[in-house]
DNA sequence: TTGAAAGCGGTACCAG
DNA sequence: CTGGTACCGCTTTCAA
C-alpha cells in the first residue's frame, strides 16, 4: 500500500531505522564502519521507502555532476550521430550521464553551451558550433572542454580526423585515373573539416601538378543543397571531370543532379565524397571513411581523464582516415 | 585579473551589492519587487564577479530538473537517431536539457534507468529497452514517461508509427506484382516493431488469399546479421520470391546476400524494408517511409504536457506511414 | 522594497 | 561504530 507519491528521503529512512541520516549515508555508500546489523537495518528501510538518493542533493554535496555533455552541429546527418554514439558508449561506461546540446539553426547557441556548463563536470565541443570566446568562458568557470573535429583553441585537448593525408590519397587516385579539371563542391567557411578538406585538396592537386581548381562550389551540408550546386556546375559548358565533394551528403546531391542531367557516374562525371556514411557504400561514393565512433569514444576518454584531474599536457591527435574507392569515381579492375 | 577558480556563489554577490541573497535571487529572476537601482547594483556585481547561478542549488529548490531523457536501443541505425533529434529540438525550444541513454548490450539496462530517472522530469523510453516494470517503477515515484514504438502499459501516454496498414499497403503492391512465396525475415520477439509488422503482414497475406509464409527468418537488426540470414534463406531450393524485412538494415543485408549469390533483384528474389533509412533511397529499397523526427517531437511534446501537471487522458496514437516503391519489390512503369 | 531564515536532500568531518 | 552538524547554492515564505 505504499502509494508514496513523493520518493522518500534520507531522513525517512534514518527515522524508519532508527540511525541517523549520517549512518545511512555510510551504510549505503559502503562504507566499512558501519555495524552489519546496522547496516542490515538500513537497507531494509530503504527497500521498505523504496528509497533513492536524489541525485541533487547528491552532487551538490559531492560537488559534481557525475554528467558530461556533447555539442554538436546538428545529428541529422549520420555523421554525428555515430560519434555522438561512440561518446555515449564510453561515457556511459565510465559511469557519466550524456547530455547533448544541438545548435544547429537554433538562437543564442552560446547561451545554451553556457547554461549546459552549469549541468556538467566537463563537455566535448564537436565543429565550429560556438565562438572560441564561449569555449574560453566554459574552461575558465572550471569546466574541461575536449574539441573534435575543428581547431584547437586554448589548452583544450583537440582530437581531429585527418583531413591532409586522405586528400592526398584521393587525389592521387583521381589522378591516375587521368582526371584534369577538378571542381570542389562544398562550403569551406561552414566547416572546419571542410576548409581543411579543400586546403588540403587544393595542396594535393598542386603537388600532383594539376592545374588548381576554380573557387569552390559553395552548399548547404545536405543533399538537397548538393544536388542544387552541383546540377549549376554541371550544367555549365565547361564543367568539371571530377567533383571531391565536402561530405557524403553532398556528394549524394550531386549523384542526384548528375541523374537529372542525365549524365553517367563516372562516365560523365566523377563525383566523391568524405566521412562514408552508411549510405555512401549503396550509392557506390567512393569517399574517405572516417572514425566517427572512436573519435567520440576517444573524445570521451579524454574528457574523462581531464575531469578527473589529470593535469598532463595537452593533447592534440588526429586519427587516421582510408580511403573507400567505389564505382564513383571510375572503373576498376577488382570487383567492387 | 578575476581569476577566479570557483565560480562565484550567490553570497558573494550579495555581499558585493551589498544587499541579501533573497534580493539578488529576485533581481535575477524577474521579480518586480526590486527597486530598480538595486536590481542594477546586483547585475553589476554579477557581471563583476562572472555570477551563474549553480544548476544544483537551484533545482534542488525549485524542485525540478529542467531536463529529461530519452531511451533507445541503440544509436548506431539512422533510425533512432532521427527519433532523437526530433525529441532534443522539441525539447530544447521548451527549455529542457536532455539526456540520453542507450541500452543495447550494456549491462543493467534497469538500473541505468532508474538512475537516469533521478536526473529528469520525465523521460521517453523507445521499444523495449526496459521491462515494464521498471517503466512501472518509473512512473511511481512520479516521473512521467511517454512510451514510443512499443505497446502501452499502465497510463503512459504512448506514441506509435502505423504497422498495420503499412504492411497491407506493401502486401497489398507485390500481390499485383503477381508474387506467391513471401518470407520475413527479422526477429518479431526483437523489437515490438518487428513484432507487430509480422503479425500485420501475415494478416495482410491471408486477406489477400495468398499462402501464409514459413516461419520468420530470425535475426539482429544490423546489416551484417541481415546478410547472413538472407543467405541462408537464399540458398535454399525453394527460396521465396520475396523477402519481406523488418527493417532496412537487414533489408539492406539482404540485397548483399543476393549480389552474393548471383540473384538480381528483383527479377529473381524481391526484398522489402522497413523506415526508409538514408541509404535505403540509394540501394532502390521499396520501403515503408516512417515520420521518425515527428515520433521524436511529438513524444517530447507530450512528455512536456504531463510534466507541467496536465492530467487529462491517457493518449495512444499511432502515426501514419507511407509505402515507399522503389525497384526492389520489382519493375514499375513510372521512374523511381 | 528588503532581509532573515527555513527548507531542498544529500556528504563528510568531528566528537563521543 | 554512530550521531550531531556544518556545509553545498539556491528559492521562497514571513516579517519588518
Amino acid at each position: 500500500m505504499s502509494n508514496n507519491r513523493q520518493p522518500a528521503t534520507i531522513y525517512q529512512v534514518a527515522a524508519q531505522a532508527g540511525v541517523s541520516i549520517a549512518t545511512v549515508s555510510r551504510a549505503l555508500n559502503g562504507s566499512d564502519t558501519v555495524a552489519e546489523s546496522t547496516r542490515k537495518r538500513v537497507l531494509i528501510a530503504v527497500k521498505e521507502l523504496k528509497f533513492r538518493p536524489s541525485r541533487l542533493g547528491q552532487s551538490l554535496a559531492e560537488g559534481r555532476h557525475a554528467a558530461n555533455g556533447i555539442v554538436f552541429p546538428d545529428l541529422s546527418g549520420p555523421y554525428y550521430a555515430e560519434v555522438v554514439l561512440g561518446y555515449e558508449e564510453v561515457a556511459a561506461e565510465l559511469g557519466s550521464s550524456v547530455l547533448i546540446l544541438s545548435t544547429h539553426g537554433r538562437p543564442d547557441p552560446a547561451g545554451k553551451v553556457m547554461d549546459l556548463a552549469r549541468r556538467v563536470d566537463g563537455m566535448v565541443v564537436i565543429s565550429r558550433t560556438v565562438a572560441d570566446t564561449v569555449i574560453a568562458q566554459v574552461t575558465e568557470i572550471g569546466i574541461p572542454v575536449v574539441l573534435l573535429a575543428r581547431p584547437a583553441v586554448g589548452s583544450c585537448d583537440t582530437l581531429n580526423a585527418d583531413n591532409v593525408d586522405s586528400a592526398h590519397d584521393l587525389v592521387g587516385h583521381l589522378v591516375e585515373h587521368g582526371y584534369e579539371r577538378f571542381g570542389f563542391l562544398g562550403d569551406p567557411a561552414g566547416s572546419p573539416d571542410v576548409h581543411a578538406r579543400y586546403e588540403a585538396f587544393r595542396a594535393a592537386l598542386r603537388a600532383a601538378g594539376r592545374r588548381s581548381p576554380r573557387a569552390p562550389l559553395r552548399c548547404d551540408f545536405d543533399v538537397e543543397s548538393g544536388r542544387r550546386a552541383a546540377a549549376r556546375a554541371l550544367r555549365r559548358p565547361a564543367r568539371p571531370e571530377v567533383l571531391v565533394c565536402g561530405n557524403d551528403e553532398t556528394a549524394l546531391g550531386a549523384l542526384e543532379a548528375a541523374k537529372e542531367l542525365d549524365l553517367s557516374v563516372p562516365e560523365d562525371v566523377v563525383i566523391t565524397g568524405w566521412d562514408d556514411v552508411m549510405a555512401a557504400r549503396y550509392a557506390g561514393l567512393t569517399t574517405v571513411r572516417q572514425p566517427m565512433r572512436e573519435l567520440g569514444a576517444t573524445a570521451a576518454r579524454w574528457l574523462q581523464e581531464r575531469i578527473a584531474g589529470n593535469a598532463g599536457p595537452v593533447r592534440r591527435e588526429t586519427l587516421a582516415t582510408q580511403l573507400i574507392v567505389r564505382s564513383s569515381c571510375g572503373v576498376h579492375d577488382h570487383k567492387t
